[in-house]
DNA sequence: GTCCGGCTTGTAAGCGCTTGCAGCAACCTG
DNA sequence: CAGGTTGCTGCAAGCGCTTACAAGCCGGAC
């Protein structure tokens, strides 16, 4: 009693100080059968005394597994990647699964990532990729590997996804302002170029086949990119406002973008939707508040459901591929 | 040839592949002295070719440390802290460290934290704690039990921190709103009871101080709670404008809370500056485009800083603690 | 009394890596 | 040429846990 040690516990700390073998500990403790309710109870005692709590690195190299699901987003101090990473943290957080956090926010950094570099497989049980595309072969290679991958924002082959239907919400939008009787009809993008997102191209898909159904035809110059972020949205709506003959409405495909869009509106002494309609998408926290038209998508509900499809893959991990789909909803509001 | 094993290759494919002992491959691989340079290439062509990499939780046990850093944050789908989360990834990727993410959103989840379920310590190599209020006794047994600890937010005795001049941020709010001639000064504030965060408390702080130094008396009337969310400031604003002697100024101490004092000024037909002057505090994305005037705080640089003083705590543990102050910044713009 | 089956417990072999120590050439000194 | 360096390499003992297997104990069936 000399030396007060204070070093961590070790299970054969607990195993001597309880008067049996480790291998009695670790059952004890993990609630295995085959422990007598007596020496259970004793050994949780002594444990408890001592604070002894297992070392997940030594657990882990044992078992062969990692109890930790790994997150790969393009960035996260945005809006939706935040929320989508607290959804998921909920739900983990709860099973007692570790989340580590993966940020790939350009195209070198994304190959690298998918080259190994990290060995984010070593390191994790499955992973979670938000809004990151894969070319096929990339996908067909990580398949090939066995990787345990759910994808959230795109749908890639062989894996379990959680999309938004995207099209269709995109559709809702412009049917909204063809609706309120405009034709002359604007986009506001993010960059189709971009290998970094997918969700652009579907929302510019359903951009373009609700119109070509409305026997409208496609003015390319009414596309403009706006890279997802206000000072883009703001851009993109000079660039629209500038063309000789300016749209009357326009649908940004990003709420934020749509901020940037009214903001240069109001810089010009126009209003929504007087002058131009605006119709944005995500409903996030600050639409509501800004009184913008915009087609809501359930992040919560995508986030928490991506944390469960990859909690299923840790369980079972040969589960069969699930595909969920959820849906938009066109809020009505004041600038459309 | 016939069995392609699948497997991911061990220290001990790679040895015997390079006809050499394992802890060659080990020494080659991590570029230790004592290797002579024509086996340290044989050993690393063949790594290559197996696309060895060292198993990290076997490391990690062997030597006794886990490359992992933990973030705790009170919650991360909000602008504040997603920012921080995303400066400290950005400083901890490049040095190949883990980031492991804790959200305690509540009083009992924290609790719970710092009880020790989770481990957090045996997980990680060091904590970085944002904006996680600490009591005096929690913060020395921590201290005690040697954990290696940065603070953001908020500074805590024992250990290194990286802070904001909240009061001087506040006074300098105040003191625009006193120069354009207001002496009925409202403030829409965190709720000051919450243990959650410390910052709302310094900033209250700062408003009164330089209020009563200003001779005016403080009606605590004007102090509305605003929960730092848009719908908490829209509230707060409500009640302000509600007093019977309404304030003809008003501090939000967070941006988002002034976003919805904004909206209820809107929705009453008041408007900013002219019927009420509003300043915020943060300048988040929006705030530019609101025209909101506010006190700006260098979020990323915080982030980065917490990034780098924990790098440095793990190379050197015993370092001496180092406080930093990070400095605000008065953006004037429309909204007062 | 013997034998068997069911519980409970312990033994010990890993899990894949790191690292102190010893061994062994080759290379210098003097 | 003996003795001492120096530089590389391998051996083997961990790191702290899990788990297959064996062993021990008990009561009940025969």
């Amino acid at each position: 009693m000399s030396v007060t040690s204070n070093r961590q516990a070790t299970i054969e700390d607990v195993a001597s100080a309880a008067g049996v073998s480790v291998a009695t500990v670790s059952r004890a403790l993990r609630d295995l059968p085959n422990v007598a309710p007596s020496t259970r109870d004793r050994v949780l005692e002594v444990a408890r005394n001592l604070s002894y709590v297992a070392n997940p690195t030594a657990s882990r190299l044992a078992v062969g597994r990692t109890g930790t699901v790994a997150v790969l987003v393009p960035l996260f101090d945005s809006w939706y990647f935040a929320k989508i990473v607290a959804g998921i943290e909920a739900v983990l957080k709860d099973k007692d699964v570790d989340l580590l956090l993966y940020a790939v926010g350009n195209e070198p950094e994304r190959q690298e990532f998918l080259a190994g570099r990290g060995a984010w497989w070593q390191r994790s049980d499955a992973l979670v990729m938000v809004d990151v595309r894969l070319t096929e072969e990339e996908a067909a290679r990580l398949a090939a590997s066995g990787a345990r991958i759910v994808t959230v924002g795109s749908r890639t082959t062989p894996f379990s996804s959680i999309t938004l239907d995207e099209e269709l919400g995109a559709r809702k939008a412009v049917q909204h302002l063809l609706d309120g009787g405009h034709r002359r009809i604007g986009a506001i993008t993010g960059d189709p170029h971009s290998i970094k997102f997918r969700v652009p191209i579907l929302r510019l898909q359903g951009f373009r086949d609700c119109l070509a159904e409305a026997g409208i035809t496609n003015d390319p110059e009414l596309e403009q990119p706006g890279g997802f972020s206000i000072k883009g949205g703001q851009e993109g709506m000079a660039a629209l406002l500038d063309h000789p003959d300016p749209p009357t409405a326009v649908f940004a495909m990003s709420d934020e973008m749509a901020f940037g869009a009214l903001g240069e509106l109001h810089r010009r002494g126009l209003r929504a939707p007087d002058d131009v309609a605006i119709v944005g998408f995500d409903n996030n926290d600050y639409s509501h508040l800004l009184g913008l038209t915009t087609v809501s998508q359930p992040v919560d509900t995508i986030g928490a459901t991506a944390g469960r499809q990859v909690l299923r893959l840790l369980e079972t991990p040969d589960a069969p591929v699930e595909h969920t789909v959820a849906a938009t909803d066109l809020l009505v509001r004041e600038t459309a």
